[in-house]
DNA sequence: GCAGCCTATGTTACCCGTGCCATTTCTAAC
DNA sequence: GTTAGAAATGGCACGGGTAACATAGGCTGC
């Protein structure tokens, strides 16, 4: 019969406190599990809490301290869906152990403007920090001065200044998968790359060459896709034409399942006629015609490596977990001749 | 060389009025485009907004407002890549537009107890709504006590009171895929069910039994998985032993993938000798071997749908797009006796 | 019995945009 | 010239959690 409980408002921890016989800054204490509370007052406390259904409200500690307790992650809305996912529960896992919550900010496209738009309302949000998983690799003044004032750590990307970049070691990812087709006794491996603003794609892209390089071998053109598997798929048209291609580097599994078929609607075989390495190991990996060999990545790892990085919390700067090549059916040695 | 300038603060809104010569109120009017401002003091507030970098701050206003302009989501870390990224997406969109962010909490099983801490947690945020995207059907009492204070969608799902739900047509789904291998000439369709826990498994199952039933058939016990293209693998080495399966509906794409993975080994070919439809359209359903035939949703509108119906916002009723079959590969007329 | 310290709790001020009311200046109408 | 009203602007309080400081007991050690 309070006046705060008759109207539709939200109770304060005034309310509360007033319930519970004790300050609000007691109940403030209660709450944050603060060491000098009284066992008997501590319940009180939280039988009030209960009985007024007490929310706690996170604006007022914004104005006052400047800090939310909330991190932005800035996620691409397409493609990489697994990546994604996994970098996504790392990040709000690692987070989540340090009483951080976790705001998303999705971009439909790679594009700075999006990009600006984004960083801007996380900005907006008064977020304490932000992970970008969107690996662009042109960055606008503006980004630099949005987030000139914020944390920031890009999860395998490159900023010009200020902001941390979380490499995943891409560049070994490439070399092994080159490695393991040379190793199958292959004499040329090719390569569908990602979009060359990835700094992933660029790195994978890079090991490729240089095993190639390593082995005297001079590292034919690479075909660009989007990380979709359809411009896999385009790529793998143009593959499937040329007779000497026998073993393909792919930057990502979704590509590899376009280049596949393409390929098999051409008559080639995987992987009789042409092998095929992929990296991510995602979940159907194991699972298509024929099962992928791929380089598999923990991005779950990476995701919590990242908040660590921004937190200060990391344990020690073996944050990125290793790739490492899992063999399974689409590769092979070459046909003798 | 004022204070404010010196420290990394923000400016505020009195930094501003100083600076421009005028009082906080007016930097304010100006800044909401009030009538009442006089075009000249108009046009010096700008100049100051503009030199000092000021950029809003919303807290102030949460904190009178007690509204945090905050949604949260609720995901399960694992399995459904796809749907979940899409989802996701459209939900982040939608509430976008909407003027409000989005907090996620991620569920690393599919469990009550887990459920719970992850609703409190959104809770204790101080969250305006939340869309659960994880179809749990039991729900604990406790569950009811976290959200009756907060409106809340359960995308797909089922709660028991105060909770909305916003169902897309899973009973019309199983039907359709049904449906399409009757009409290729199947006599009996087998079926790899998603977990009993989720509606929408359920609800497929229904399309698939009564389909069966009004064309006169008997239906054949149902196979669980648990929506991982393994457990569709584990599911697809039973059916491939029974010689008289000729046609499967599988709950999933990606347990689909296992499916056929498990028949090809023991020799049974999709889909000549069985044949195969799913539900998702995952981008990856197109260039696997065979494509798959299979009936596409689509998620994005229905998290956009259920940001709709948290804030009232919905247009209509007709918030939810009609499944649509896509006939690939996967599906043939079965071999004559 | 008193200094010294620790524990438990209360009091006050602050964060900053905005609603509400007060005040000033100016114009319009009689 | 006087009054009514509009336009432009300022002053003040409010919201709610928390840092910083203040206060009141209780305990130890000599």
């Amino acid at each position: 019969m309070t006046e705060a409980t008759m109207r539709g408002k939200q109770p304060s921890m005034a309310d509360v406190a007033r319930a519970a016989g004790v300050s609000a800054q007691t109940v403030s204490r209660t709450l944050r599990d603060s060491p000098n509370v009284n066992a008997e007052t501590r319940r009180r406390v939280l039988t009030a809490v209960e009985q007024l259904r007490y929310r706690y409200n996170g604006a007022p500690r914004l104005l006052s301290s400047g800090r939310s307790f909330t991190l932005g992650l800035v996620l691409l809305q397409s493609g990489g869906y697994y990546s994604r996912s996994a970098v996504t529960a790392g990040v709000e896992a690692a987070a989540g152990q340090a009483g951080y919550s976790v705001s998303i900010a999705t971009i439909a496209e790679l594009d700075t403007a999006m990009m600006e738009k984004s960083l801007l309302k996380l900005s907006d949000q008064g977020v304490d920090g932000i992970v970008i998983a969107v690996p662009l690799i042109s960055v606008t003044q503006r980004m630099e001065d949005i987030t000139r004032d914020i944390p920031t750590v890009t999860v395998d990307g490159s900023r010009t200044t200020g902001a941390r970049v979380l490499g995943i070691d891409q560049h070994e990812a490439g070399r092994m998968a080159t490695q393991h087709l040379l190793d199958s006794g292959h004499r040329q491996v090719w390569h569908v790359a990602g979009p060359d603003e990835w700094i992933e794609a660029r790195q994978r892209r890079q090991g490729w060459q240089e095993c190639l390089t390593a082995a005297g071998i001079d590292a034919p053109p690479a075909l660009e896709g989007d990380w979709s598997p359809e411009s896999g798929y385009r790529q793998g048209q143009i593959l499937a034409m040329i007779p000497e291609v026998t073993a393909i580097f792919v930057a990502s599994d979704e590509m590899a399942f376009g280049v596949i078929r393409a390929l098999r609607e051409r008559g080639r075989s995987v992987p009789a006629d042409v092998s095929i390495v992929s990296v991510d190991d995602i979940e159907l990996a194991a699972y298509c015609h024929p099962p992928l060999t791929t380089v598999r990545q923990d991005f779950y790892r990476s995701g919590a490596a990242a908040v660590a990085l921004l937190l200060g919390t990391e344990d020690a700067g073996e944050s990125g977990a290793q790739p490492s090549l899992i063999v399974r059916e689409s590769t092979a040695a070459p046909r003798s001749r």
